[in-house]
DNA sequence: TCAGTCCGAACGAACGTTCGATCGGCACAG
DNA sequence: CTGTGCCGATCGAACGTTCGTTCGGACTGA
């Protein structure tokens, strides 16, 4: 009823008259998924149901399926838009950029910048990334390599120009990076924790030191195991 | 119960004749257990359905509820016994052990080898933190607080040792480490992969030199501009 | 009227769980 | 030793619920 996409104003007052938001037609496809995105980041994919998204969203379940075929595709909509926004955000910002310590400090501080915003989009992207099937699974799986390919390429130039001896395998590297900050959704919290800058910045230096900082140590080099066991005894 | 431990045979060639599989009420459990182990792990626990168990296992469905009370507590006792697996590991390995360095050391490897022989296991454990409810969930959840601050502690006492003038974060140090590990499900192949002791290394390494060679670097300060607002924020 | 939106009510399938019955040792009375 | 009654182990078949999805129609603005 009353199709009058902008009339109730730019403030937020809007939510819902009584039972009526006739907003555009992507406006409303985006607050459906908004609500899907929370419902999923909270139960999980699996028990998320359509009728607890309908109920956020506060449509009837059938009009969901006015703007999305079927359950799996609004995991699809959540998980594609956000890969193809981080690696947008990705792009744009090292784009220019030489330096790829530089490189590694932006593509860290966009992903948990991403995280501090939309972070029930990131925990669905981190956790349900087994839960697609088929045609649209493979093309998750195609962002999801574009992005690591990035961050490889990025750790790969690191190692080439800062540490170019290390016996660190770039791969397992990477993959511990990508551990870090796929992490996140299970600790961080954004609005109670320090600020994402503040994280991004620890994680940024942790990563980059311990790829760097190798071969100096000696101490760390603890591979002998038993042999400090012999000033054991004490403890008990 | 049918108290008959060892009367078919030492051999391990008993698995079952027909449908018969009289063994100990507990191998039996554990037979059923590690079943549902490899279901969850493999579908996650809301797509694992008792018929997919029951069909693993070799046993009909309602045979699962003569030994488990409910599709949760199967999920529980994998969880419980697990995490009490691990804790007691840790607790053993590095009994007595003064250096904090070489109790990380020992940590990781703890945690990196029993991943590559319970890999499943540790899939559930990582993957299926919020799928318990209720007394079931608290209780894994304190198993979980108390590796946690064991392994806390660790890193408390290798910065109070190597690098008492860092900035970086324990806490935010110490979940940058769980989410390396925890990640592992997610890409590495014990089987087809590098050794778990060289991946283990890698990733203490990583972490050590991560934490401890913080500050000796400048051109890790590659972005200055915004960077120093981050340490105005919540820092406590 | 027509196309675009949206809904209540229902459908069939799949799920976790339960139930009654059966099978086969075992203890024990005779 | 044998017969009998019991009990743990196991099963097939169902139960009630909940799920994703569909369908026919109602409402509205143009």
């Amino acid at each position: 009823m009353t199709e009058q996409p902008f009339e109730n104003g730019s403030t937020a007052s809007h939510m819902k008259p009584t039972h009526v938001a006739r907003d555009t037609y992507d406006e409303r496809q985006t607050h459906i998924l908004e609500a899907a995105t929370l419902v999923m980041a909270r139960d999980g994919y699996q028990r998320a149901t359509m009728r607890s998204v309908a109920r956020e969203a506060d449509v009837s379940i059938a009009g969901i399926y006015h703007y999305f075929d079927s359950k799996e595709k609004l995991l699809f909509v959540i998980q594609f838009r956000a890969f193809t926004s981080l690696l947008a955000n990705l792009r744009e910002r090292i784009h220019g950029i030489a330096d790829p310590v530089e490189q590694l400090h932006l593509m860290v501080r966009s992903h948990v910048g991403y995280f501090a915003t939309k972070i029930h989009a990131l925990k669905v992207c981190s956790h349900e990334l087994d839960s697609l099937t088929g045609a649209e699974f493979e093309e998750i799986r195609e962002l999801r390599l574009e992005y690591y390919r990035m961050v490889r390429a990025i750790v790969d130039r690191v190692f080439g120009t800062y540490a170019s001896g290390s016996r660190i395998d770039p791969h397992v590297a990477t993959m511990s990076l990508f551990g870090m900050l796929n992490w996140l959704y299970r600790w961080y919290d954004p609005s109670n924790d320090r600020s994402h800058s503040n994280v991004a910045h620890q994680i940024t230096t942790q990563f980059l030191e311990g790829i760097t900082g190798e071969g100096n140590g000696d101490r760390i080099n603890g591979s002998s195991p038993t042999e400090t066991t012999a000033r054991a005894g004490s403890q008990r």
